[in-house]
DNA sequence: CGTCGCATTGATATCGCTCAAATCCGGTGG
DNA sequence: CCACCGGATTTGAGCGATATCAATGCGACG
């Protein structure tokens, strides 16, 4: 089981507690006061709310190396529920310290726009790569955007199961997908490593 | 033509410089030494880039009252083209200056901070919402999430086919689903309001 | 070994995209 | 004032890509 807990800034990290949650557990409930922020060094932590009729609503899915509650320190109490999905740790940063941080240390405040800044630039990618309809197409958007060097290398994180739902794709459609740009010469794949031709 | 500068801190405003720029014009290029962070304040504004064989690849579209090219603190130079689309007026702000204020400026920092993780709440919204697959759940998934008050209303921006373009969809399909829903009595339909019912 | 989850491939159904045509509406110019 | 025009809206028809259901192999792990 690989867990990260790379990205986070090391004035952070000294202020963070670690926190284990097994799966379908709540790591806090909406409508509870807010006690800070989390990174998710290991698993998977859904923020869903419930509608009128009680059907779930999912606001984000953060995996390893991601962080959520970031907007805590703007409001008092949580306004979803987050539950771990799988066997999750995540650590956590309590909001003000998080807020005396940024107050008192420029340095890292800078840090903390900039990791911002990089989540919503990546975020933002995704939500175009989610707007494009053809699979393969998605695919490859993924390797051009977050691809390294000229031959775009992606080192697949997780299982292609999950490589798939953040495409927004069934895994099937996935499989298919792959093979056929394959079979084409389109990319090439070896073990989790993509890469792309010409 | 509406225009608004809302949501800008005043710290900014008196920082930034205001540009005008005609339909189809390019804000700044690919490889540009960058210059600063946008804010639109009327118009609209394409941040797209060109993939290996020329193909269009948009990262994002900023409209009134949104920003962009937020990262650029943090790079030299521009990795994406900005063009606008519509007529369009914008408020640039130096990131020298940019970075100045977030180190001198406490408040301002915090307020940034605020700014930059709302925009990042709201665009992972909008990714979970562009993963789901059935168009009446994507319209009922933006309902609940942005809608406001008990019924969850919202007050379309610009024209359907610019929300279909912002929920993953043809025009058609949006058309045909929002009457299907309003058929169904899931939804009510007042010019461009729309809400939830029940 | 047996089980569990991932990976893969096949068959079928379905939903949304594409093309097409008609109407409506606001703005513009004569 | 009215005719005209372009864009938005609406509805229809057919197709295709992806979801879904299903079955199998494979590797890890107890």
């Amino acid at each position: 089981m690989k867990c990260s807990s790379s990205d986070i800034p090391t004035a952070l990290r000294s202020a963070a507690i670690e926190f284990s949650h097994p799966r379908g557990s709540y790591i806090f409930r909406t409508g509870t006061p807010s006690s800070g922020v989390f990174f998710v060094t290991c698993g998977e932590v859904r923020l869903m709310r419930r509608g009128r009729q009680g059907e779930e609503i999912v606001l984000h899915h953060a995996r390893t190396g991601e962080f959520f509650a970031e907007a805590s320190i703007d409001s008092a109490r949580y306004h979803c529920d987050a539950i771990a999905v799988q066997p999750t740790t995540v650590l956590k940063v309590s909001a003000h310290k998080l807020v005396r941080l940024l107050a008192e240390d420029p340095q890292f405040a800078a840090q903390w726009v900039s990791l911002l800044s990089g989540q919503l630039r990546a975020t933002r990618m995704r939500v175009e790569r989610l707007s494009i309809k053809s699979a393969a197409e998605r695919v490859r958007h993924l390797l051009v955007t977050n691809g390294t060097g000229p031959r775009c290398e992606v080192q697949v994180r997780g299982s292609l199961k999950d490589l798939a739902s953040e495409l927004g794709l069934s895994h099937e459609a996935l499989y298919r997908t792959l093979s056929t740009m394959q079979r084409d010469g389109q990319i090439e794949r070896h073990g989790r490593e993509l890469r792309l031709i010409r």
